[in-house]
DNA sequence: AAATAATCTTAATGTAGATTAAGATTTCTG
DNA sequence: CAGAAATCTTAATCTACATTAAGATTATTT
């Protein structure tokens, strides 16, 4: 019965027919996940594609340092999963951390691209949705070689208040590319105003 | 004869049968655009994806205090345009500037989601270069929150040999996010080393 | 060819954000 | 519930990069 959030997604890209939906079933698979369980680890290929139904997950790279860089949040219908490593097959340098206590539904790779050709219709929703993070992807690099941190973070609050308070200030710290501290500094001033 | 840079294009995707071919050559209209000649101002809605065959563009915004942020170049065989605004016909932020005369091949709206409809095949082969899109744009949004910026630069050299030449100091500055008198300054670090 | 504009370089001074350090508060775990 | 861990806050000091200024060089225009 979890497959139904995905239905819907699907559906408000395109209805899907009785079959459409059926194969999704099939080729779906539901997990539950704990948080601070990894679905994906650096040096492993992606050989899968996550929609989550329930709860939040980040998507980060660990630089040479040691230091976390968060490239993505998914809450509830929202995909994560490394795109690149999924497609080329070669070794993923992200980690991908459950936040919370989740549920999500997966397909592997073989699935997907045999839904692509066998059922072209997907083809065309999951080029929308890339097209839709293509475009925060942009906004997000524009904002990040010409806004101050401050201007950040109010984005960020203003553009996802549906789970900006589910997101502890360490995470969104390392998202918007700042240091908790310097974080904690902006909130203060913030307020003060 | 100019849109078998494109086809060649599109069939490393996917072959496309000769029907396709000349839909293409029907719907990609022929533009010749001059050095520093605009294809998209800050204000206008962009009813058309562009194709170049030959010659340089950059796609940049400007901030509230006038200074330019490049997001993207774009030389033979790439796509340029803003995808936002072109599917929900809002006006763009951005501007795209040739920097050299330029030879393009651009699509109508109405005439690319007819392609969509008439020719899934379309919705697979621009599915799957968004997805490099959205890999290569995730990677730099990486950069900028963890890199510095002799490293982006760096990068941008290795990445891009092939039009790395063709580009200013000041647009290279302007797209890896620093100023040029700083790009100056990193340069001459680094062939001190 | 001369004039103009753009680009590139250099350097002193200023600043947004990082680093280091540590205390206060909140959350999690057994 | 107590202890441990994580988060949040605060502040002094440091640093990568910006700003300001201007000269040298190259490219473009007339």
């Amino acid at each position: 019965m979890s497959h139904q959030p995905l239905i819907d997604y699907f559906n408000k890209f395109i209805p899907l027919t009785e079959e459409e939906q059926s194969i999704v079933e099939e080729v779906f698979n539901e997990r539950k996940i704990k948080r601070r369980q990894f679905i994906l680890n650096e040096g492993d290929v992606s050989f899968v594609n996550t929609f989550v139904v329930e709860g939040c997950f980040r998507m980060y790279t660990v630089d040479d340092k040691g230091k976390e860089h968060n490239l993505q949040f998914a809450v509830e219908n929202w995909w994560i999963g490394d795109i690149g490593s999924f497609h080329s097959e070669e070794p993923s340098k992200l980690y991908i951390e459950a936040l919370e206590n989740s549920i999500v539904l997966q397909i592997k790779k073989e699935d997907q691209l045999r839904l692509f050709v066998e059922y072209p219709k997907f083809n065309q929703i999951f080029r929308v949705f890339t097209e839709n993070a293509l475009v925060s992807s942009q906004r997000r690099t524009l904002q990040n070689i010409s806004s101050t941190a401050e201007e950040r973070y109010l984005d960020f609050m203003k553009r996802y208040p549906h789970f900006f308070n589910r997101i502890s200030n360490v995470q969104i710290a390392s998202y918007i590319g700042v240091t908790p501290e310097f974080l904690s500094k902006i909130r203060k001033e913030i307020t003060s105003k």
